[in-house]
DNA sequence: GTTCATTCTTAACCTTCACTTAACCAACAA
DNA sequence: TTGTTGGTTAAGTGAAGGTTAAGAATGAAC
């Protein structure tokens, strides 16, 4: 299976330089002039990096890679920008991104980031399963016996950690920065969407549940 | 939670000024001067990113890379190289290495690249084990024989202390100073607890018992 | 812009569970 | 006997968790 990766990028000359050299060593990459278009493509397909430049018209790349996130994508990202300062490359990291070239760079050195970047994600699954529970990670859509279970944005995020974990206990604090990162709601926000979930699991008759580990956590196993 | 990082380096110099500048960002800094020593470092610690040059004496960084692999730990892995050949990263990449920097680097390039790894790293498993009992810190939970042993949140701490001190008898006013440190409870809280965590014990019928040093304390040995 | 639906946060209230406490036993030594 | 040390049990309390509903925020449809 070939690599498909996106270059967001509104230098045309640089822009087709990277992909003829990446088509040559069969890879392929679709290509998007701005950080809007950059981030439709980025919804409508699937690819394994996205090669993100810093100054976008549009929308910058920090934006970009914070909406990508948002959206709990986590494609690999690799930020391209002419500037070195210490501060952008935090900045990025702090937003998301994987890694970062400055330009101008070798064509050689952006190959071997993007296959190393390709590897990282290799163990990507699009779906999570755990009996007859089954999470599609690109649709953000689950099933159960073949019944669909509703999902919100964050009782999805939710259940992807807790089948991500397989029947571990999870504790409050992991469960909190996996749905929120650093913006952290005040208040009992997770009870609240953890009942939520259980209210979903219960409606199909599922044959899991959140239990709670007092004073710790919950965890997601078979009755 | 500080940042726990090894260096693998020979060149004495170079290793100073890095873990100098590290200590400085609140990044503890371990250090191996050549790939054996390293390999058993990383056996015995459990670090958050290794740091590992590539020309090594006794044991090369490739190899010791490809032996953390093998031993099945995902420790993110920062390759230093003098080289700057294509060839010699891809080598990497196709080891397990996550990163690499080539000499001589911006010592503030090292500290992003360690930010950003020490981040990526995966849910990294730490666990005590005495004869057939696992427990398992990360998820505060614990197994004997495969049966789960359920805990509560003191329990859990009194076990992981008896698993950390192995055998060895430990003082009673030990055993409070780590469940409670400060506020002590006034009364007999601790032989209560003593008392559930041994009735656990018991109900997975584990060769391991909590025996009593009268006058001093308590010591968690195989019967 | 306004409206509507959806989702998230917040807060109030209720329930459950772990921890503390204290009382009572058992073993043993003085 | 009595005092000391440790073990067992159970009740009460407070903190942690569960439930519910109202209002704020968001975003799509018009």
């Amino acid at each position: 299976m070939s690599i498909n990766v996106l270059l967001v990028e509104d230098d045309i000359d640089l822009a087709a330089t990277v992909v003829d050299y990446l088509e040559i060593e069969d890879i392929n990459c679709d290509h998007a002039a701005n950080g809007v278009q950059g981030l439709s493509l980025i919804e409508l397909n699937d690819y394994h990096v996205i090669l993100l430049d810093l100054n976008l018209p549009r929308l910058d790349g920090l934006s970009v890679c914070q909406k990508v996130r948002e959206s709990s994508n986590d494609t690999p990202i690799l930020m391209l920008t002419a500037r070195d300062s210490l501060k952008d490359k935090i900045a990025g990291f702090n937003v998301g991104t994987d890694d970062y070239l400055v330009k101008p760079f070798e064509i050689e050195e952006l190959l071997i980031r993007v296959l190393a970047l390709s590897k990282r994600r290799s163990g990507q699954v699009s779906t999570l399963q755990m009996g007859e529970l089954v999470l599609q990670l690109k649709t953000h859509s689950a099933t159960y016996a073949n019944q669909a279970v509703k999902l919100t944005p964050i009782t999805c995020k939710l259940l992807e950690k807790f089948m991500r974990e397989a029947s571990k206990p999870i504790s409050r604090k992991d469960l909190i920065q996996t749905v929120w990162g650093e913006e952290q709601p005040d208040s009992n926000s997770l009870k609240v969407h953890i009942h939520h979930l259980r209210k979903q699991l219960e409606k199909v008759e599922a044959k899991l549940s959140i239990e709670t580990e007092t004073g710790f956590g919950f965890a997601l196993r078979e009755k």
